[in-house]
DNA sequence: TTGTAGGCGTTATCAC
DNA sequence: GTGATAACGCCTACAA
């Protein structure tokens, strides 16, 4: 029997009926009677016909595939929002594909639509730090191509963003190391971008509010990358004062920091506690295992992965301000 | 003017040509007088059409669309495969569509023939592990469908396959180990399928041409979990013999038997050295850094992707027999 | 070198 | 409920 390589006309002939008939019986219309409905199935299963996706494509005007684009180096970052994604659309009819794309290239609008324009995907979710760029977002709207960018902020409207509250959830770490009674709270910064920001003014708004001022010894910066990790672990050591305690705005950061710890003799938590950002499974393959806080990457991907497909208006709020939590590990503990 | 949504029909009327011309155009051909062309790429320009790819996919009866089938939970690995297909695709129409398969599944080949009928990708690169089910690759051909498949041995013909030579690697890395003085090395094997097999021939092979008994006490196993490479590592530093060197199958498992060391009070390398294999970016962030095999997996997803999508007959034998490399870290020292 | 007719496999329109 | 007929936008064959 035909290895699908049968058409709608095959059926349509075989089974004595005309084609949008058959069309009908596999768009599971409602007005078709039972009877011939049956007949239709048993004929396409026969002849294990299975519709022609491009094809479709080309009469709906539209196909079923979600795009990534990421310009992430973070695998495990990566990977999550894959999961994310996908788990939004099982149980559909749409699949993932994924385009990586060069922040720093100044060609990166055209790549991109050159993309779109290429395989025209039903939706796009635009992943950080690339969701800022808004040229991309207006790139998307002037192509009739769905989008919803994962950002830290309202940078666009509801329905075309989820959003965590990083803010929030640095507050919430930083406030848990005052709480331990640390006092000189280092802070290494990310790269130059919203979420960066959001993690840093966190920071900012916890060391105020229990009237700690944020000296410039405490402040260094990295690029989200173990190496910038190291090597602002370093600088804040050997700084004009030394802290009891650094926050680090991403995992990968954090224990660079550690790393940077031991090389000057320092032992973690016991010389100096750390907390990281990201809950990445090295932080708790580690030793000592690290103290961060997780923040729900799969549910924001899988929130965007939902807003883009689900035809019915969905709640705009979808996935806009999802939570974070810290995750209490090894690498921090109380000042005496 | 039009943003891509005029068609060739447009560029048809207004250069005063027939579609055919402007397909001709599009496509390059060689038999067109360089005035015609000139003044058809001239309204294409202006009115910015760009051809549809869906109702292109449906007459030529071909997408571009490569997709990458796996049940990796490796994120590392993962994204180094992606890595690598990008590559291979750069600078070509293609593009690359992600899908998982759970390979417990009892319709693991069902979940995937529905997804090959749904998106009918020109090509299929399968991963490992999966990339050992013949029964998916017989259904690949069955579509019709190109596949490679990642193996580490001779799983398929040639053209069907990239292979990395784990054996090889593993008995070169354990070489190391007994030029190092060691003898007493154990092994923490994979779970059940072919590569972790070839690299635990390649162990026995080393231990074998040095006159080496592979004992019980030397064996664990885990299933390249950190998790069961923190048991295996318990189990082996516990056992009947305490073994001066372990290679672990994979970063993750030797990562974890670096833990139990440290839970059992042993310092790695002065009291058991350690080597791991993939050269996961977390070898080197940990302390001390991992002694570990890099293979080539970027290498052999990136020639995968080649041999899909090459039309003239590209080697056969491109990307098979790819070679690892023992990248010398901090976690292995001689036995004095 | 260019154009015409027809097909790719589906869905939409609008009668019956 | 069902079926001709015409899109959808491109490409191939064959003519001119």
């Amino acid at each position: 029997m035909a290895n699908s390589n049968s058409t709608i006309n095959d059926v349509a002939r075989i089974a004595n009926v005309s084609k949008k008939t058959v069309s009908r019986v596999i768009n599971k219309s409602p007005l078709l009677s039972e009877k011939t409905r049956e007949h239709v199935e048993k004929v396409i299963k026969e002849i294990g016909y299975v519709p022609n996706p491009q094809a479709r494509a080309l009469a709906l005007r539209r196909n079923f595939i979600i795009a990534a684009i990421h310009d992430n180096p973070n695998a495990q970052f990566l990977v999550n929002v894959q999961q994310g994604i996908l788990e939004g659309i099982s149980g559909s009819e749409f699949a993932l594909m994924v385009e990586p794309v060069d922040r720093n290239s100044p060609t990166i609008v055209n790549d991109v639509r050159q993309f779109l324009e290429r395989q025209r995907p039903y939706g796009v979710v635009l992943l950080p730090p690339v969701s800022e760029n808004d040229e991309l977002a207006d790139l998307c709207d002037s192509l009739g191509i769905r989008y919803v960018r994962m950002v830290s902020g309202e940078l666009d409207k509801p329905e075309n963003i989820v959003m965590s509250n990083d803010r929030e959830a640095v507050y919430g770490a930083v406030r848990y190391l005052i709480e331990q009674g640390h006092q000189k709270i280092a802070f290494i910064e990310g790269p130059d971008s919203l979420s960066p920001a959001e993690r840093r003014a966190g920071y900012d708004q916890a060391m105020a509010e229990a009237g700690l001022l944020v000296h410039d010894w405490m402040i260094a910066k990295g690029n989200y990358t173990f190496e910038t990790g190291v090597e602002a672990g370093l600088a804040l050591i050997d700084g004009a004062v030394r802290p009891t305690a650094i926050f680090a705005s991403n995992d990968e950061m954090a224990i660079g920091a550690i790393i940077a710890a031991r090389k000057r003799g320092i032992r973690i938590p016991d010389g100096l506690s750390i907390i990281g950002f990201d809950d990445t499974p090295l932080s708790s393959h580690i030793w000592p295992s690290l103290t961060t806080v997780r923040w729900p990457i799969v549910e924001m991907a899988k929130a965007a992965a939902l807003k883009l497909i689900e035809d019915e208006e969905t709640d705009p709020m979808l996935g806009v301000g999802l939570g974070s939590v810290l995750i209490e590990r090894g690498s921090v503990r109380p000042l005496d």
